[in-house]
DNA sequence: CGTCGCTTCGTGACAAAGTCACTGAATCGC
DNA sequence: GCGATTCAGTGACTTTGTCACGAAGCGACG
């Protein structure tokens, strides 16, 4: 239950699409959410789990992703303020497992919602599962995009890809990340992702240092990551 | 729309939890939906494609899949009688492009439901509710698996999983494929699909023939399927 | 029966990517 | 400055994907 009018701001400008939704829905919510405050790298969610709670993202954000026995993992994507991760929802109104691992990427500010107010509010609110389906449907995206590009894309290709991405959040045009941060990513592994590096960097079209990458030729970058 | 009782009785028979429905719902839902038959090999939807309508399966299989630019391409479920492609329903809830393929793998009968119905049926049934739920779940969980197994397992080990599989459904220890059905499942190509193939012949472990596969020391199989 | 055409499968050479075992270099805390 | 830790480079090897062939199996049809 949150009380605090300062507090009910801040959870309504996060999910602008309470706005939309009659004032006692509101309320319905104010009285059956938990705030939660959770330290980077707490684990929020293992493989083979079973979700008892769906978490609302206020602020930071988590990472949903796969881990191979081999040690390998992939992420598969990020869960930002404002969103949910649907997979959990899925799993709370099945009953089935939840198949990956959610990490909290910073600290992160969340409601919890359980699962019979999940349920209820599917039932009671248009809103709310236009809400709820809408991230799904992105999930879905981006998690057959993931499929697609480790299945059909070459790996020098989707690290391009991926550096530019980047580069639009970043300062400047270098990108601080370790190899294996990438590799993370990319569901690769750090060798790989030096190698393909040090070939770019051969080319001249980037520069490596420790912790850094620098990129030099952003044209002819966004020239490679489309054809070969 | 569904007139005749007999067709409203298969359709009930295909689709259980429409048993536990109100009389009135479903009522609604043969006044809503309309049979249609398509031939085998029918294109559903194609990647990028706009969903117009949602299809619950009453007879045969859909097939979905990814196609890469290259050719390639991977099965990432089936729809069988009963079930529909919740993609599908996503993306009619969110109005977002559809990611992938769909084709008919057998002449398939089925009953389609407009996009204003879904909507409908999910604020006002909590069976329908349920049943699109358990779905979307479990259509994660597959497609959680697939990359799973893309990424982080042998192919040798995936093929065998698959040929195991494969023999619960099949008569005898023989399995009617050839090595391109085989490379199109499991996201391979046919020439490492054969290659495979040859190396586990010549320990003895099966035998192939032109489109059958015979399974030989399945003891032996089952066991490097687990480890190495 | 023989021939044509299609599908299926085999092969060898190569490229891309993952694995393993190391080594060396940069950075931080003290 | 020094040791520990993190980060990156390297080479040998395996696995997988790609390409360009060609051979073998099988059906259709005169």
């Amino acid at each position: 239950m949150i009380a605090d009018p300062w507090q009910r701001q801040r959870l309504l400008d996060a999910f602008p699409f309470l706005h939309a939704t009659p004032e006692e829905f509101r309320a319905d919510v104010f009285d059956h959410v938990a705030l939660v405050r959770l330290p980077v790298g707490q684990l929020i969610c293992h493989d083979g789990a079973q979700c008892t709670q769906l978490p609302l993202v206020l602020t930071g954000t988590g990472r949903v992703y796969k881990l191979g026995e081999n040690g390998r993992e992939i992420t598969l994507y990020r869960v930002h303020p404002g969103e949910s991760c649907v997979v959990t929802t899925s799993c709370i109104l099945s009953g089935r497992a939840f198949p990956a691992f959610a990490v909290c990427e910073s600290a992160v500010e969340a409601v919890v919602v359980r699962p019979h107010e999940v349920r209820r509010w599917m039932a009671s609110s248009e809103q709310w599962r236009e809400y709820i389906f809408g991230l799904i449907a992105s999930r879905l995206q981006e998690v057959f995009g993931v499929l697609d590009a480790v299945l059909f894309q070459r790996l020098d290709q989707r690290l391009i890809a991926y550096l530019l991405g980047q580069l639009e959040t970043a300062s400047g045009r270098g990108i601080h990340m370790t190899h294996q941060a990438l590799a993370v990513e990319l569901g690769s592994s750090r060798e790989v992702i030096s190698r393909v590096l040090k070939g770019l960097e051969s080319q001249g079209l980037l520069r490596t240092t420790r912790g850094l990458i620098e990129l030099l030729d952003i044209p002819a970058l966004e020239l490679r990551a489309r054809e070969g």
